[in-house]
DNA sequence: CGGCTTTTTGATGTCCGTCAATCAGTGTGG
DNA sequence: CCACACTGATTGACGGACATCAAAAAGCCG
């Protein structure tokens, strides 16, 4: 499969595609959207380099959900029957996909915990440090600081609030000197403090068949 | 694998089992939920008699979740290394369960957004609709009427509102005749002004692979 | 420099949380 | 059969977190 390129605000996949795609992103960040009739929108995910996304509803065959990218993004794309031919050419395939998404899924689990259960300094925080924690186990990064190519109202999508309260709860973490966020640099000035925000939250890391090999074995 | 029974409350799987099973569920409700720790909850997710959970969990070998019967429950349960024979053995059933997921992550999908997005009255006719949808669509109901053995509590950990918001805004439903609740007893009164309710969020039917094929060829 | 998007800030209202008391239903044992 | 305990549901009073409306400021790009 080709390596695509696409720039910020691109669809890389509409809600209405009659066949899904499965998704390998390379480079960059990009979302998975659902808008509502009335045209509400919320992000049910973010995507980093490395992830892989949409294996289930390429094979199942609806999507219901957009991809976007956020930044200029690096990626390759599956087709619905690719999958399925992959999956029956070789069943331990099968499995890895199975661990991959039980990873994905953790992370889903988290996240509606923190949006059910946290105000929105808690959900800020807790949303901080799982890209943290991603970003740092795929040796992205070495140090608490990252790009965030998000804009507020994307994050208040995501998080259940409104663009005006992020840019509030923003200055207050800022003012805590729990996370400095400038634009699109995040610099985490207090780890333990931020861990405490998120009220304990655990980290995401799945720790087990993780990461790279079963990436590197679906080829995508 | 034995048909076992649990009374209601009972934790079928705990959050901390070392090797998660996959469930499938013959009779009563049950829900997967995860707790803080701080003990605050949220309940992940509702299951109904003919639903699978755990699959990915069980071949990643990691929960996180646990899985409490709501009532009294019957179900069949897999380990984690039956399940990776299984998949092993005949791919067709890896490709099925891989649509199974889709189906399950759809559901989830729609209830982070009716979560992020809707007030607790729109949260509350989203659930009852998609309870609805889903007893239909499985035959386990005829007409617009069921029985919800959840508590207010379990529902407010679920909406993620507080039990006693979930009381006034059931009230308010009641008195606009949306729909009758009376302890367990659910009555929809009028479908449609409840699907506006819940700001027209899209039904769950994912009306492809779905449904009993996949289910009954996993044969738990 | 315009014209755009994104962020910030203020003022005001409201949905929902918290605290606390009451009430209804269920089960238990004397 | 009734007192008692216990869980779950209901209601009121009050406060706070967040939404909404509106405007201005700050980046960003051609």
């Amino acid at each position: 499969m080709p390596l695509r390129t696409a720039k910020r605000d691109t669809v890389i996949m509409s809600a209405d595609d009659p066949a899904p795609h499965a998704f390998l992103l390379h480079r960059g960040f990009a979302y998975r959207s659902f808008s509502m009739p009335d045209g509400r929108r919320s992000i049910l995910d973010v995507l980093l380099p490395g992830d892989i996304t949409g294996l289930d509803y390429a094979v199942l065959g609806r999507g219901n959900h957009e991809i976007v990218a956020a930044n200029t993004v690096g990626y390759r794309s599956m087709t619905g029957a690719a999958v399925r031919e992959l999956m029956m050419s070789n069943p331990q395939i099968a499995l890895r996909t199975l661990a991959l998404m039980g990873e994905t899924r953790w992370r889903t689990d988290r996240h509606m915990t923190v949006v059910t259960r946290l105000d929105a300094r808690g959900r800020i925080a807790a949303f901080i440090l799982g890209i943290y924690e991603r970003l740092r186990q795929r040796e992205l990064i070495l140090r608490p600081t990252f790009n965030l190519p998000l804009t507020q109202e994307q994050l208040a999508d995501h998080l259940g609030i409104t663009m005006v309260h992020v840019s509030r709860t923003l200055r207050r973490i800022r003012e805590e000197r729990l996370v400095l966020i400038d634009r699109q640099v995040v610099i985490i000035l207090d780890l333990e403090e931020l861990r405490r925000a998120a009220s304990g939250i655990p980290p995401l890391s799945a720790g087990g068949v993780t990461s790279a090999g079963s990436r590197d074995e679906l080829a995508l």
